[in-house]
DNA sequence: CACTTATATTAGCCATGGCTAACCATTGTA
DNA sequence: TACAATGGTTAGCCATGGCTAATATAAGTG
């Protein structure tokens, strides 16, 4: 249906909305110059896939959000599908997923979903948008503004950063890991954290990439 | 690295040749205008994928045959994972593999090829390509060339009508059927064969089509 | 050999989606 | 309030890969 470039144009603008989205936050994000983001965003405006006030932003319309949603769906099922069916590491399949994604039928999508048994997240703990683009409310809290000392556990991480995710996975955080703050650095920030026996630290601008819950969910 | 034109060029100059290939022939299975073929062989040549020789036609060089093959293994480990993994019907994965073949990197390819064990044919009996390139003998005959009275084991259907696919898969004929031809119609060429203990009828068309091997082979 | 037909190429148009350079608008600070 | 910095837009270029129309070549026929 639409471009793989409207496509990726769409994701970014969702995951930078919802509010007006500047031509720099974008074109940094997909690393393109503002002039070819003003261009696509007068394009997508065409396609009323979002609306654009000259000098303020771009924001998804109802139409464009849908189909952001979309896209996200089919990234979100197949890095799920790719770490749970082939065995792929966390940290390889985000730049996978952002090609193939583009590349997926609805037919495929739903397939892969119904092989998967419906996850609502993928593997980083990111939500999975239903197949019309419902997305349940968001709960989960910065590890950065977590309290000390309470049971926590990881719930999201990173997508995007191999170098982020290999680092935590080798320190074992990852959804799903228990811990907690012992006590957080007044001048930088940062965090040590207790998981199971085993102290470490964690550096801020981690910590404010990780989210938590509050243990006993069930 | 190569754009998904590019990609199709490749692959269909390789199903037509290995000869000097037509700028028609080639226009016609990529449904494009004959200018068009004509530009990209002009591209292709001096990307050094293919040799052209005006008015004559167009033939790939071994780099252009390397990457024309590279494309069909995706093509072909695509359609075994989607047939074997996600349950597919051989009618309906040409379609899918035909747009993925494009979106697959090099480490997938080998996850694919991995998780299925190294597979030697797709669900189409077609041979895929080894990592390098590497293609075994043909040695399957067409049916409609086959000697009467003999058992023959289905080796290969055609991949790209779901139509004649269908017509094939509903009537028992699929890679690994075993039938013998009983008769053969003088004026049409259509066969009689008979599957176990039931008689069919295959038109010529078809039967050109689908390609056997003789039984015991081991 | 001349002429028709099929095939191939060229010229020139278009949309898409990049880019740089130049210019315009908004805003925060002096 | 003036004006620099930042952000946004416009103009104009390019490559890719489609298209149609016009022209050129090759092959077959009388
Ligand atoms: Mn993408
Ligand atoms: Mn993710
Ligand atoms: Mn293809
Ligand atoms: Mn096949």
């Amino acid at each position: 249906m639409y471009s793989v470039a409207v496509e990726d144009y769409l994701k970014s603008l969702w995951k930078l909305g919802p509010n007006n989205v500047g031509t720099k936050q974008l074109a940094d994000n997909l690393r393109v110059s503002k002039a070819s983001a003003t261009k696509m965003i007068l394009r997508l405006a065409e396609k009323e896939l979002v609306d654009h006030i000259p000098y303020k932003g771009a924001s998804l319309t109802k139409k464009g959000e849908l189909e952001a949603l979309s896209i996200v769906r089919k990234h979100r099922l197949l890095e799920t599908f790719l770490s749970q069916t082939l065995g792929l590491g966390r940290e390889e399949i985000h730049d996978e997923a952002e090609i193939l994604e583009h590349a997926l039928s609805k037919n495929l999508e739903m397939a892969i979903a119904d092989y998967l048994g419906n996850p609502t997240r993928d593997p980083h703990g990111h939500p999975i948008p239903g197949p019309n683009g419902e997305l349940y409310n968001e709960t989960d809290l910065p590890l950065c503004d977590s309290p000390i000392n309470m049971s926590l556990i990881v719930m999201q991480v990173p997508d995007d950063d191999p170098s982020i995710l290999s680092w935590l996975e080798n320190n074992g955080i990852h959804p799903g890991t228990i811990l907690k703050i012992i006590s957080r650095d007044k001048f930088d920030g940062g965090l040590n954290v207790k998981i199971g026996e085993v102290k470490k630290r964690i550096s801020s601008s981690i910590a404010s990439l990780v989210k938590i819950s509050f243990e006993v969910e069930n």
